[in-house]
Parts: C-alpha cells; sequence; structure tokens
DNA sequence: TTAAGACATTGACAAGTATCTATATGGTTG
DNA sequence: CAACCATATAGATACTTGTCAATGTCTTAA
C-alpha cells in the first residue's frame, strides 16, 4: 500500500512546476518539438531539456527521436492514471485508515 | 492565462510528498485530529505540524481548532478543482499554444 | 569531411525542502 | 493557579531543485 504513493510522488514532483504545467498545456493537442517549445519560454536550452527530461522520467511525457529532432507528446494513459489516482486518494473508501481511528 | 498555472503549483507541490498523499488518504473518509495521523507515521509531531501546515495553506485540507485540538478535514471541492485542472491542461483544447505553431 | 544545428550533460550556485531538537503558546484539568 | 496536553514556532542542517554558462554528442547539409 505504501509502495503506491511513492510511485506518484515523481509525477505531481513534475507537474509542480510553472514552466512544466504549461508544457504540458501546449502538449495536450498534439506534438512539439524541444526547439518550438523553447520559443514560448524565456529559459536556456539546457534549462529546457532539464524540464523536458523530467517530464518524460515520470512518464507524462514521451520523446520520440527523429534525426537530430525530439518530438514529444503527452503521454495521456499515464495522465489518465495519474488523475484516477488522485480520485481515489481524495474519494471516500471501506479501506481508509481513518475506519481504524474513528471507531 | 499564465496566473492559472502558478495558482496550482502550491497543491502540486503539497501532493509530492509521501507522507502528505497518505495524509490526503487518511482524510478522504472522514476527520481526524492532528494525534491520531502522527500515530500512523514515524515522524516527530513538529514535523508533522509542517506537513498539516502545507496541506492547510494550498487549500487542499481544512483545519478547524476545537479547543486545544486541530480537527483536520480534506477539502473536497479543493481536490475537486485541481482534478478538474489537470484534466484540462491534458485534454485537446481549441486554445492550445501548439495549434499556433503547429499550423 | 567540415560546418552547422538540435539536443544532452556537466559543474556551479542560490534558493527551497524535510527533518530534527528545543522551546513557546494556549486550552484543559486537577 | 499549576501541571499537563495538543499543537505551533524557531533554529540548525543535510538534501534537493531550477537555473545558467560551457561543453559534448549526434545528425544533417554544404
Amino acid at each position: 500500500m505504501n509502495k503506491i504513493y511513492t510511485k506518484y510522488v515523481p509525477v505531481f514532483k513534475a507537474i509542480s512546476d510553472e514552466t512544466r504545467l504549461k508544457i504540458l498545456d501546449m502538449l495536450s493537442c498534439g506534438e512539439m518539438c524541444a526547439c518550438d517549445i523553447l520559443e514560448e519560454f524565456s529559459i536556456t536550452q539546457p534549462t529546457l531539456s532539464y524540464h523536458m527530461k523530467i517530464l518524460a522520467n515520470c512518464g507524462l511525457v514521451t520523446a520520440v527521436h527523429d534525426g537530430s529532432w525530439v518530438r514529444y507528446t503527452l503521454n495521456t494513459e499515464k495522465a489518465d492514471e495519474v488523475m484516477l489516482f488522485l480520485k481515489d486518494i481524495t474519494s471516500d473508501k471501506e479501506t481508509c485508515i481513518c475506519r481504524k481511528v474513528n471507531k
């Protein structure tokens, strides 16, 4: 049971940054390459590379190498999984810990 | 539009921690006081106080002072709002930035 | 094959985070 | 009132994060 929480911590860390939230939003309707994403921000290329790595590592974004370009896409399955987890965490459940305490 | 991202950053920061995720889960089916929550963890009381403050400050948890106790409850409206935001961010939209780029 | 372009990696650094011990505050109870 | 209980705050500290400049890697084009 504990494992389930740690599984999603990297995902929530990934989306607790303004820049990365905006990147997700940008990818929500189609793929983009790093250079196009970069144009929307006033950060350097290495900083964007750092952010993309975090988004890719947590599974929210998929990177496809195409020649010297990288095409980034949103992994909607992962996003849905995260939302499902959040829904579960915040919904009344029979297995809830507090049932033990509030008896 | 930029403001909308920064609004949710503190919430995602709050839930990108194993302890706080578990606390949310514990509060999902009823209120609990700090001392009852503390018993489920192996952290000190000041550390729990620190975590509860983060959860309360971002709006996910409501703290009601009752004598020397504090009763914590999950703010489900806020949780729903966050999930709606996540859904929006990760859904195809007409207003998406990438429509400009991918023309 | 040399140059240029796209992206990644490294090292440095300032700022933020999670944890603890010690102490303070404020309500409750004898 | 005095002791106690629940919680908060302060200060210290190790660790993590976001950013940059400099450099490396790999692909395409001349």
